[in-house]
DNA sequence: TTTGAAATCAAACAAACGTTTAACTTTGCG
DNA sequence: CGCAAAGTTAAACGTTTGTTTGATTTCAAA
């Protein structure tokens, strides 16, 4: 891996656990073992480099739904869909996700803020559709479809804010891993899908 | 207003809206019109006002359950007031729980992450018992306690996030502002209050 | 082997940072 | 009033910050 690429993955692990402002570019030269200067030399500054970390993880993070919505299968199954691929994503970039939720809490880079927003807003209209549609169609109760899409968003969000919150949560030991763990993914996969099911279906029999 | 307490409240605005690395003492100083001696002075470091500021505003806005949880009240009906609760404290306080949830998701200081948790975590026990009562008299399905704590408690945090991404994920104008809407914090009640009982309920009829 | 652009480096820059100092003013009690 | 404690101030402290400089090395094309 060359320098650049091992500037922009190191500033992502840092960013991500200490914050933009809490990360100097000394500690990233210094994780990424290349000299101080290369971060100005191929990024231009700090927060350009944040900017790039953004782009370039966003990228790598995007999932399209808009062809599953197309689909045949009925709404409910498309909704699990969904909630695979973003337990999926979310549980597979725990340090990005942190980033992008924290840099929207904050009031410090408007601009970066609005990009985030676009980022995460991104599958927003797609899901809408799909609960619409099954609201449309009989196949769903008339719940509120924004905050059900805050709900799933949420659910997963709130378990990835803290290892060791999450495993207190979990009653696990130390040793547990929560952001590595497949079993807890698939539970928290399953606890949506039942979640989503009770909340969604009319005449639901589990 | 004193300005020991001006300190405190102003802090907790700027460490709210703009991290606490990407606030300065002169910032706070500034913004609170005292001299930048006074922070000093009377908190001994911004690391120690910072703790101040957690300590302050967490014991006002403490709590308990332990009573609730004893009334005589179906389990439901306790799970609708708990959600009531919720709802109104971090509605009431945002820029608080920003700061709260930011700092857990931080590798920075650990004892103040270690002291977070334990005052976020000071409810879960009584509603994990009250879920777990409804388990066992029959009245709840056997559903994941855990994660449904953590879609309450996800859910609210999700939308307090960012006001502007509340905005656009509710397709609001400008002009709404959802941390002080009495209209969402009761959208957001209700939704919950029916998330919950679909998901608990056996036989629900809604 | 020569050459020139890209890459890397140690050193230095000014600005901002958290904190401390020492002098000054206000306050409340004897 | 007298006077000590508490409150307040401007200035300065040393450190860390992001960034730039100019020299040096690397390395593939000529």
């Amino acid at each position: 891996m060359d320098a650049r690429e091992t500037i922009l993955s190191t500033a992502m692990k840092l960013f991500g656990e200490k914050g933009f402002e809490g990360t100097s570019v000394r500690d990233i030269a210094k994780a990424a073992d290349v000299n101080l200067a290369m971060i100005s030399y191929y990024f231009g500054s700090k927060e350009k480099l944040f900017e790039h970390v953004v782009d370039y993880k966003s990228s790598s993070i995007r999932v399209v739904f808009a062809e599953l919505a197309k689909s045949s299968i009925s709404q409910i199954e498309k909704v699990d869909k969904i909630i695979d691929s973003y337990v999926e994503r979310m549980f597979t970039n725990p340090q990005f996700h942190h980033l992008l939720h924290r840099e929207l809490s904050l009031h410090q880079r408007p601009q970066m803020h609005d990009a985030i927003t676009e980022i995460l807003l991104r599958n927003v209209v797609t899901i809408t559709g799909i609960i619409q549609s099954g609201i449309d169609s009989g196949e769903f109760k008339e719940v509120d479809t924004q905050l059900t899409i805050a709900t799933l968003i949420g659910t997963i969000n709130h378990l990835l804010i803290s290892e060791s919150m999450c495993r207190k949560l979990l009653h696990k030991s130390k040793d547990f891993n929560p952001f590595t763990s497949k079993k807890l993914k698939e539970r928290v996969s399953e606890h949506l899908k039942q979640l989503m099911r009770s909340h969604l279906l009319i005449n639901n029999k589990s």
